[in-house]
DNA sequence: TGATAAACGGAACAATGTTCCGTATTTGGT
DNA sequence: ACCAAATACGGAACATTGTTCCGTTTATCA
């Protein structure tokens, strides 16, 4: 019923056999590990569509392992998604603590943009219908929204950001920037980047008022 | 060498051989139009991603005469697409010769409600990235905006709508609004209906001014 | 009516998601 | 260090499609 964080120890109660669970195998971990990073690059290079096959391949695993770890193709979709925004949403603090407030800010939202950039496949993935990834929008906030508010109040109180923006305002707004002007365009990212640094100032700007 | 055009016709010199060319069969043709009625329905209940079998069995043939008519799958869905742009444009002008102005363009765009809500499956296929999708868009506005200026016209000329509206934005504006209130809401299409009665009463309204 | 081009049906092929199971590896206790 | 059991692995086998091929049937037209 209640859910198990990762490693299940054994239960300690009195009566029972020698020994009821067993910690998970290392090589299973490190298995899971390869198959997220393989698919998040087969997926990169050849679309959301690509093989089940061709992703096991790359992990250097056979299907049959990649489909214990993710019974469906959509489950590891979902599990490169929500590593992806892990790791978008991890770097906000560390940031934070590397940099003065206004520098952070600046630089999570670029970063932001290359995750919203590099996910427009997975994107479409989400309004095909598929239920398994109803949950991914509310991952995607309860993520993201947490992370910029941060960065936004930090950056308010240090007067290098106006305080009247809200950040789920404002991840949507960069989202539609950076989901449109994609990373293939004329001048490759540079737009999105351009654009990017007229919000960022903008931002700055309103510390005035 | 050179690509040859859908239906080459006989080249009609003096001096030929007795039939270059025969005329399309006709169980060909009644197939043609199976096929697409097929489709349609199929689609409807099972989606855009019907298997094509399904469609064959429906239409009461076989895949191979499915597929000398549809060389792809896309093919198949572009040809319901068009063919139903294709009759909700040409009533346009029948409506327009058996009622008044006004109710012409308030019947027809109703009708036209009726298309957005059927063809919301379609609607995402369209932006699958798929190339064989690209020129429908073009297709969809090429039909419907001459059909609606007409109506718009001539229920503006008697004195049933304002002038000032432009037929590719009331399609736009009535798009968005059929395909956010689906047809399985809890009152199922009264809520669009409803706001389309807004809007074409704002319509009328306007011709006071 | 009969020769023939056109069209038909569905078996066969290919690609892909998913399941199964015999084999190999890791773990925990001794 | 060793062993037995639990765990995980790999990949063949299966199921479901999209698509192609070809022997058979049928509509056309002289």
């Amino acid at each position: 019923m209640a859910k198990e964080t990762t490693t299940e120890k054994k239960v300690a109660t009195a009566t029972n056999a020698p020994h009821a669970t067993r910690t998970t195998r290392a090589d299973a971990l490190r298995n899971e590990d390869a198959l997220l990073e393989a698919a998040k690059v087969v997926f990169a290079n050849v679309g959301v569509d690509a093989p089940v096959r061709e992703i096991a391949a790359q992990a250097g695993v056979g299907v049959g392992t990649l489909y214990r770890r993710f019974p469906t193709r959509s489950d590891l979709v979902v599990g490169v998604f929500k590593r992806e925004v892990d790791a978008c949403a991890a770097e906000a603090p560390i940031l934070a603590n590397a940099h003065p407030p206004g520098e952070a800010l600046s630089r999570w939202l670029k970063r932001y943009c290359q995750f919203i950039v590099t996910k427009k496949g997975l994107a479409s993935a989400l309004h095909s219908g598929d239920p398994a990834f109803d949950a991914l929008p509310a991952y995607f906030r309860s993520n993201f929204e947490p992370a910029l508010t941060d960065l936004l109040a930090a950056a308010a109180k240090a007067g290098e950001a106006r305080h009247d923006v809200d950040a789920y305002d404002l991840l949507r707004a960069i989202g539609n920037l950076a989901s449109t002007g994609g990373k293939d365009g004329p001048d490759g990212m540079e737009h999105t980047y351009r654009m990017l640094d007229l919000m960022i100032d903008g931002l700055r700007f309103g510390t005035s008022r």
